[in-house]
DNA sequence: CTAAGAACTTAGCACGAGGTGT
DNA sequence: ACACCTCGTGCTAAGTTCTTAG
């Protein structure tokens, strides 16, 4: 069997995880299943985006295994139509039955819609086929839909939907000038409301680093002067320099105070507001379920932020008007109405598509959508369609491999660049790597727009990558590659004229993509990120503690989660208050250790004997300095006498609410002495450890005290070692969008975990279809 | 075929609500 | 009760891939 080929994964440092300068092999191995371990650097990188990169992980061993999807309930099914007649009215929507009743068997039928037959139409018209699921409208609501059960839970793909109804997109408020005047040349100048709502953007952006950026800087300047100039209200501006915006920035921030300080009430009726708002769009009806809108909001103007060097970073992203907005809804639906004094630019009833709206943005001239949120239906059926395309994958990987492989000698250099290509794609999950448009958008790169200059070969078929991929994240890896890959890199190189020069110049992504699908109907590059994603968490969970805390099962799933956010290159920019946070985390760790200090010597106190038995006893604690402990007693001292001063205040109050006199300051001195004294008596205690002992204490006791503190002490300090290896890298992303989340169900169930520990309630929402998965589910 | 357009997924970050420790 | 932080959420930019136009 082809998939006999295990891998070599080589465990990367874990230990030491993160930062360790371990230099991995890629794969080595000739035979066509290499896989295994990537190296991983982690220095710091010298972008302007302070971040540190790295890439590496483990590819697993394939494990092969039967894929059951999701068991179907075939004789259900029956189709009914939904009731959704015109207007939303919660009231007709009979409430749900609660969730988790368990597998419902399609509810028999109400009354059938009549069916608007233009509607019927369009959905045979591209197909044919696809049956629609749709049952159960009584169960509105909530989940109740589970669709994964349903008969062709796939969907085909053409026709989403049979009927939808919504109420059209939420427009931002018209701006409300505020009169604040910026400056120009150190007068205070009055801007027409339209220019002043461009300079108020600036104003917002002052804190952040975009000021900073020339490009910034010119791109919003040229578009405020054409607003400027469209009333010769405006004063005349013409040099940014002298422009100073600072006072609307002061306007801004009280504002914001001001919204802080406002009265429970206010705040309230402002949330009520929102959910109003959230009431009427933040829903649809899509084939008579009820399902939430992603963003229904259209987006305000602003400026735009490009990330990276993008050359229209600062531009004027302008308000939307409902004229540019086209609006997508089902035949038989109300259509909504647009702003008053407005017109939709048009409305259509596509339902091959899953849109609400869409209008176009002038900055980029890139068209946005209002999609479904991301716990619907629809985006549900996508995502398990995007997963099992990767476990399809899974089968056919080792002919792939095989094949790339033998590629890489071919003749002809395209196919060579192709297979080099997959390699990449394969054993780095690379992205594809389209062409962007120069001069247009950030200059960014994937596998197949790798110029030389973003590779760097050694001796010893080492391969340096250093890169700005999307989002202008920079991806650095070393890698050692195979022997023929490395061949083949340098013949390349030796075509070469300039750096700028693509490395693969005879591959597009369209072409690689084509030759993908030969193997496997829908087969795309980005397969394999999926696919080795989901494939190497799986594997990586195989170190999860089987008989560990929950709390050890959970770093073990974050470190899997860890790898592949690594392999993925999903990075996040350091906090600010990281080093702080670290410095916390120490300390309490540190307090711990005191404590546990003084409950050894207090052992030995007891019984001086166990200094022979027990010399751990005797032992100082890691990190306890003679410093440290000083300070720290010092700080238990303040934070005593702290108190002690609080409840003396209280407690004189209190007596005076009874009538009575205040206690004497003499008192209180007495007892701030006191504290004095404990802490010199600590000092003492620590310096000679012999301690003071309460009567009721006794060995046995003290050890089961001792036992607890090094629980809490090894709880800290799996907190703080996630956070140092959560520091530059983000799990979200690849929990949220690449990782098979069945695996993670599984999982749960099989190590007794709760599943809420490691998706949140929207993850869970949105993995609804994952949730029932048998835990010896494979992917 | 190639290029542009359209549709949908993937991505990091800002911000604020709510929880936590003091 | 308060500051402080964590974490979830919304936002929208930036990719990929599919589709259509030329």
């Amino acid at each position: 069997m082809k998939d006999a080929e295990l891998e070599s994964v080589k465990k990367v440092g874990k230990a030491n995880g993160k930062k360790s300068a371990v230099k991995e092999e890629l794969s080595d191995s000739e035979s066509d299943v290499p896989l295994g371990k990537r190296g991983n650097k982690g220095k710091k990188s010298a972008t302007p985006s302070k971040r540190t990169t790295r890439a590496n992980t483990a590819n697993a061993a394939q494990v092969k295994q039967e894929n059951k999807t999701p068991k179907t309930n075939d004789t259900k099914a029956k189709r009914k139509r939904n009731e959704s007649d015109s207007e939303f009215d919660d009231k007709k929507r009979p409430a749900k039955s609660t969730a988790k009743s368990a597998v419902k068997k399609a509810s028999p039928q109400k009354k059938k819609k009549k069916e608007d037959p233009a509607e019927k139409d369009m959905s045979e018209k591209k197909k044919g086929k696809q049956k629609v699921v749709k049952e159960e409208s009584d169960e509105e609501d909530d989940e109740e839909y589970r669709w994964w059960e349903a008969e062709n839970a796939k969907g085909d793909g053409t026709v989403k939907w049979n009927t939808l109804e919504h109420n059209g997109v939420y427009f931002p408020p018209e701006y409300v000038p505020h009169n604040v005047k910026m400056k120009y040349d150190g007068k205070e100048v009055h801007l027409e409301p339209e220019a002043e709502e461009v300079a108020t953007f600036y104003a917002a952006a002052l804190n952040t680093e975009h000021v900073e950026n020339p490009t910034f800087n010119e791109n919003f300047f040229r578009d405020f002067k054409a607003i400027l100039d469209k009333s010769d209200k405006n004063p005349p501006i013409e040099d940014f320099k002298k422009c100073d915006f600072t006072p609307i920035l002061d306007h801004l921030e009280r504002e914001k105070e001001k919204r802080k300080a406002m009265s429970k009430e206010e705040k309230q009726k402002l949330k009520e507001e929102k959910l109003q708002l959230e009431e009427k769009y933040g829903y649809c009806y899509l084939d008579g379920r009820k399902q939430k809108v992603g963003n229904f909001r259209i987006e305000p103007p602003s400026l735009f932020r490009g990330r990276g060097k993008h050359p229209k970073t600062g531009s004027l992203k302008l308000r939307v008007q409902p004229e540019q907005v086209t609006i997508n809804i089902g035949k038989a639906a109300k259509v909504p109405e647009p702003p008053a004094g407005h017109n939709w630019n048009k409305v259509i009833h596509d339902n091959t598509v899953t849109w609400l709206a869409t209008w176009k943005e002038n900055v980029n001239e890139n068209i946005k959508y209002v999609f479904l949120a991301a716990n619907s239906t629809l985006k549900g059926q996508s995502d398990f369609k995007k997963f099992e395309k990767a476990r399809e994958l899974k089968d056919i990987v080792a002919k792939i491999r095989h094949d790339y492989n033998k590629d890489m000698t071919n003749k002809v250099t395209a196919i060579r660049q192709r297979a080099t290509a997959m390699y990449f794609i394969d054993r780095l999950a690379l992205r594809a790597g389209n062409e962007k448009k120069e001069g247009e958008e950030a200059d960014t790169v994937g596998c197949c727009s790798l110029r030389f200059e973003h590779i760097r070969l050694e001796a010893g078929n080492t391969v340096h990558f250093d890169f700005l991929g999307k989002d202008s994240i920079r991806y650095q890896n070393t890698v050692t590659v195979d022997g023929q890959v490395f061949k083949n890199l340098k013949l390349f190189q030796r075509h070469k004229e300039s750096d700028k020069d693509q490395l693969f110049d005879r591959v597009n992504t369209q072409e690689l993509n084509k030759h993908l699908s030969s193997y496997m109907d829908g087969l795309t590059a980005k397969v394999f990120r999926t696919y080795n994603a989901s494939h190497t968490f799986q594997e990586q969970l195989k170190n999860t503690p089987v008989s560990g805390s929950v709390n050890e099962k959970i770093l073990a799933y974050n470190r899997a989660n860890r790898e592949v956010a690594i392999l993925c290159n999903h990075q996040r920019t350091v906090s600010k208050t990281f080093d702080n946070q670290m410095n916390r985390i120490e300390d309490k760790i540190r307090a711990l250790k005191y404590q546990k200090m003084r409950l050894k010597k207090t052992m030995l106190t007891l019984d001086p004997k166990l200094k022979k038995k027990r010399p751990e006893l005797d032992e100082p604690e890691s990190d306890l300095g003679e410093e440290w402990c000083e300070e720290y007693e010092k700080h238990l001292e303040e934070k005593e006498k702290d108190r002690l001063r609080k409840k003396f205040e209280k407690d004189n109050e209190k007596r005076k609410s009874e009538g009575k006199g205040p206690l004497s300051e003499s008192e209180l001195n007495e007892q701030l002495e006191e504290a004095e004294e404990k802490t010199k008596q600590l000092s003492k205690e620590r310096k000679t450890g012999k301690m003071e002992v309460k009567k009721s204490q006794t060995v046995e006791k003290v050890e089961a005290q001792i036992e607890k503190v090094n629980e809490r002490i090894k709880v800290v300090n799996l907190t703080k070692v996630e956070k140092e290896e959560n520091k530059t890298t983000a799990l979200g992303t690849s929990k949220i969008n690449y990782i098979d989340p069945r695996i993670s169900a599984a999982w749960c169930y099989k190590h007794d975990v709760p599943i809420d520990k490691i998706f949140n309630k929207s993850l869970r929402d949105k993995f609804k279809w994952a949730m029932e998965v048998d835990k010896n589910w494979k992917f």
